[in-house]
DNA sequence: CCATTGAACAAATCATTTAAATGTTCAGGA
DNA sequence: TCCTGAACATTTAAATGATTTGTTCAATGG
């Protein structure tokens, strides 16, 4: 089967939208299935079960996000730039995503803030080379301290997590905009030769 | 009724081991009254109900947890000295403590990263107190850049919250440890001036 | 008055059953 | 390769009653 298929793209599309509405328990794979005139039993072909369904969906989510923040990091030349962009567009894009903030809602585990039991690791770790790429490029360039870049990435990965946890798991918003901008410039002093 | 009372600090002692021992449901408000040859009914003279009981207990785990990591900051003069016992002593506490591991294991809920919904806000405030001082001092002796101390303090405080989270509740260790001690100097580098 | 008892009562949990809904498989066909 | 539809397997929901557990409170003694 092509990963590419127009059908396959519109099947987790529509899913996306209807886990997002009913949540997973009360999405039924026929209500996905006839959302994309499928039968169910033909949805078997595409997926494993629910379960495969679901992840697959979210992770088609997650690519989606992943793409937009690295789309516009890719546009900057500066790595201080493309630092602060990567944080500025991560954020704007689930500001902007009313269904996938959603979906974090309804299920916080997605960010788990844990590796090994993360069921979508292979879209984390690409989300992650971003800001690898970005630190190696400071180091390289003599604008970032040589820092270790493998656990540093590590490390302003699980604060993003952090704050998405805070952002939109939970709706605790007072004031957390100025302590996010706070914590960039922070770790930017931290990150910055001089 | 005196807080300081014995049989209540012994009531508040005895219900901690036996929540992290069984949990929250498998122990009954029974279980820890017989513990102190107390009856039930007894018991209702010092907590309202079941869930008061195990709040009351939680406070005050993570007060003895905190009056450790304040008892040994104060014992330092140099500002960086002591905002690095803090993270020391933080992480050393739990390490050592079997019990209120298994507590936050059994449940997350604990450190929710949101403090709206926080069961245990004063107590986390206090906690915060001890960042916020240290802020503070290093601003005023001119060692600090001059932060904005209220929510780097809550920047920190989540940072901290996010590793307890990592390490404990989720058993995710491998090179944990490094990640800490790498984003700790990273954070220190973000607030030293020059 | 403070701390305690024990019995009565209220509420939650558990085990079990049964019906309905939903998830999954698969032989066969376009 | 992609799809159908019916058969089958599994999960969920609701209902019931028994049992445990949580909570209240009048009475009691230090």
């Amino acid at each position: 089967m092509d990963e590419n298929n127009e059908k396959y793209q519109q099947m987790l599309s529509t899913s996306l939208e209807l886990f997002a509405k009913f949540g997973y328990k009360k999405t039924t794979v026929e209500d996905v299935a006839t959302s994309i005139n499928m039968t169910k039993g033909n949805l078997y072909f595409y997926v494993k079960n629910k379960k495969d369904l679901y992840e697959k969906t979210i992770d088609f989510a997650l690519n989606q996000w992943k793409d937009f923040v690295n789309d516009a990091v890719n546009k900057e030349k500066d790595v201080v730039s493309k630092f602060r962009i990567l944080a500025q567009k991560s954020i704007e894009y689930i500001e902007n995503n009313r269904t996938v903030q959603t979906i974090l809602i309804n299920d916080p585990s997605i960010f788990t803030l844990s590796s090994t039991e993360d069921r979508f690791y292979n879209t984390n770790v690409s989300a992650m080379n971003i800001i690898k790429k970005i630190l190696e490029q400071g180091i390289e360039e003599k604008m970032f301290f040589p820092v270790d870049v493998e656990h540093i990435t590590e490390y302003l990965f699980s604060v993003y997590i952090m704050f998405l946890i805070k952002s939109y798991v939970k709706s605790d918003n007072s004031s957390l905009k100025k302590m996010f901008s706070e914590g960039l410039e922070l770790t930017i002093r931290g990150l910055l030769l001089k």
